[in-house]
DNA sequence: CTTGATTAGTGAACCTTTTCACAAGAATGG
DNA sequence: CCATTCTTGTGAAAAGGTTCACTAATCAAG
């Protein structure tokens, strides 16, 4: 048994996403190499990468789009809907619920909550907003989620992320700067945009490219 | 003459970040463990990253706050203002201009621009918008920016990333979800938080964490 | 001045990840 | 049936990064 490297899996995501694009075009066929080309990797990286979890192609041949979508969906767990818990509708959270390719992707907002007293009780791009103090009842009823989207500010962000934590959630979109403090079994992806554009100032100011090849 | 890993070079904007906060609270002298700690990274990784770019420690005593930070800031080329376009005054794009912490790393939007007719000449967070066509105009004045933010609808994106190539700007943070096209004297770095939703998908599936530990 | 405790800087070992190169399987055309 | 052309799957080599372990420098206390 081999150790699959953490970063063939977030891979995955990125072939599945070009593999989608390709199933809606009308292609039926592709080869490693055509799949690098559109993904800008290599195409040795991709077989090794879907090595790790199957046998998916034919040789000679190449990958039925539509099966390796399948399955690969099927190892990244998104042969389903996940919901998606909002926690702060400021400027960035709106932004996030008016995301439509969240819904394409099959992640759905099922639940929004601000402290803010003005904003609980309005709807925002549909979505009623609720006070985050009754995320435990929320998620008894129609706005059960499975993931948490962080977008309060920096200074609530730890008190809130317990909040969820208590709640059941494993699993935390982290769009605050704030380095969160969870049990070891809770998942935080942490997202931050300056980092990148300090990548880009890095990049101009010497000259070196030292951007990411892959989005992430 | 050793080769600069890229990592390394994203690990000094997250190495400045933490700094700041030591700065802020007063404290002058950090070693790389207790740094370490902070960062949850290796004190020996930390203190082979700063030895790619100079020597910025002393030894038995740890590294002066204040002067690291500098040096850090000098290396990153982050000790400017760096300014900021946007393209695409949506809803992600309203929350990018009215985005505090964005003026507060020094990064400051000095122009903005939409195709839409009715936003064009309107203000938004204070900024007034321009059309896309304008940007060789709008960057002889003081609307002049060194890195564009394209936020603009999937479709145009390309279109528009020529155009900002065509002005002169050699860095773009795509925030959509194309794959630019660009020479390749142009840096761009693409964000995508639905590559993030994937992983914790994953980890949340299979039980094994493929988060990553810094943000990027 | 000497000793002991710290801590940066760094070559080398170690580990991970990427890329190469080729065998094995599949289709096509004679 | 055979030769040719593709293309996957994969062991092995290469490249890239991380961590270890030690040396050199600094400081404080006796
Ligand atoms: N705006 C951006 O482009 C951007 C980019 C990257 C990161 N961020 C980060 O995202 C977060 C939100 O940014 P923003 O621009 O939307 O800020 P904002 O001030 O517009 O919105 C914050 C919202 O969170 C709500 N809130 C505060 N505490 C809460 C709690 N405990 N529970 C529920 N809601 C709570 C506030 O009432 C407010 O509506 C910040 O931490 C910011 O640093 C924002
Ligand atoms: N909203 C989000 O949270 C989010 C998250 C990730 C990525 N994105 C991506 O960011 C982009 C914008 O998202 P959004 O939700 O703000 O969409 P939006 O539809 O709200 O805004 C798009 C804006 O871009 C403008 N535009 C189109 N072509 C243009 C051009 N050539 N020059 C200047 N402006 C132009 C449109 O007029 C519109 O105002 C999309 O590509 C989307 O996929 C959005």
């Amino acid at each position: 048994m081999h150790k699959i490297p953490n970063i063939a899996v977030i891979r995955l995501a990125l072939y599945a996403k070009h593999l989608e694009m390709l199933h809606n075009d009308g292609v039926e066929l592709v080869s490693s190499v055509k799949l690098a080309k559109m993904c800008g990797a290599n195409p040795a990286q991709i077989r090794k990468d879907l090595a790790y979890f199957g046998q998916f192609g034919v040789r000679g041949v190449g990958y039925y789009v539509n099966d390796l979508l399948n399955a690969l969906k099927e190892v990244m767990g998104t042969n389903r809907t996940w919901r998606l818990g909002l926690f702060g509708v400021g400027n960035l959270g709106k932004a996030l619920l008016g995301f439509e390719q969240f819904a394409q992707r099959g992640f759905i907002f099922t639940a929004a909550f601000d402290k803010d007293i003005d904003l609980v009780g309005t709807e925002v791009q549909g979505m009623e907003i609720s006070q985050s103090e009754d995320i435990k009842e929320v998620i008894k009823g129609p706005g059960c989620f499975d993931i948490a989207v962080l977008a309060t500010g920096a200074d609530r962000a730890q008190d809130c992320a317990m909040r969820i934590v208590e709640a059941g959630i494993h699993a935390i979109l982290n769009f605050t700067p704030v380095r969160l403090v969870v049990p070891e079994n809770v998942f935080v992806e942490n997202v931050d945009f300056t980092v990148r554009l300090h990548a880009l100032c890095y990049s101009l100011t010497t000259g070196s490219d030292v951007t990411q090849r892959h989005p992430r």
